[in-house]
DNA sequence: ACATTAATGTCAGGCCCCTGATAATGTCAA
DNA sequence: TTGACATTATCAGGGGCCTGACATTAATGT
């Protein structure tokens, strides 16, 4: 595999290999942070955006993690099942379902909130405020040269 | 959102946020690349690690792509369904069973190849070589941190 | 007013990844 | 040899994400 090319910049490897690690391990942490709560890393992620944003619709729901309406339709499916959320129909727009947080989810959402920042804080311990704001620079870099409508 | 907290270093959000949005926007960009060749981006890595491995067993390539066994196992089988591999018991060790690429799986690991260099070409345009290394350390620094057993 | 377009919610099906469990095959020490 | 342990492969079931397809409602243009 790639036989002696030292031309540029490409030692070690991939920056989408180093990316797919950093998430991999990020998301462990997060499960092992929040086996208490009895919620995933992305169901998480969904009772944090409904906390900040109470009656969201599924739609703005699914802009807001990036993922399509269909996926975001099964997540709120099972947090309703389990109790974490309530969906009431808009009063006045016909259409759309209002997501809430129950108290069970607001509980959540509070000790979600507790694990994130934890691991957040633990996989920057090793890195100055500079490399900190320089890694969230290169990051948005990156996903900026990678947008398909840009 | 965020009202002005000009702390530390905390502008913009987290770094697990930035993570997730480059890595999603990579994803989508290799799928559309990949979109002719009839692979998604994990099948195409684990394309390339076979290539680069043959007669490899299921457990190294899960070991090699940090997902469980069973989780390689749902690739392959559709892999070999899909005509890209072959499992053939090895001669002697009575359990493995040997992964080789078929002609039609080393004809998509290429054009995967090249579909992968393009992508990382593209995300990383707007950077420097030396950021370009920084970005690297920094990622794996991160992942240094959040590892289980350091 | 009417037709078209956009937005929303939903069902069905598939891929990728996980845990739990099972079975067969090395490996190695008592 | 035998028994404990590790490794490998696999089945079953679930979560999270996708595309495709559909129906309903809102918004818009003519």
């Amino acid at each position: 595999m790639s036989m002696s090319k030292m031309n540029t910049s490409d030692e070690e490897g991939w920056i989408g290999y180093g990316l797919k690690i950093a998430q991999h391990r990020l998301r462990l942490r997060l499960e092992a942070e929040l086996a208490g709560t009895g919620v995933s890393p992305s169901q998480n992620a969904v009772l944090l955006a409904i906390a900040d944003n109470p009656r969201i619709s599924n739609a703005s729901l699914a802009r807001a993690a990036f993922v399509t309406p269909q996926s975001m339709q099964g997540m709120l499916v099972t947090l309703e099942r389990d109790g974490f959320i309530v969906r009431t129909p808009h009063p006045e727009h016909g259409r759309i379902i209002m997501t809430e947080l129950t108290e069970a989810g607001r509980t959540a959402a509070q000790a979600g909130m507790i694990a994130a920042e934890a691991v957040e804080r633990q996989m920057l311990a090793g890195l100055t405020d500079d490399e900190t704001k320089l890694l969230r620079e290169l990051l948005r870099r990156c996903a900026d040269a990678l947008d398909s409508d840009n």
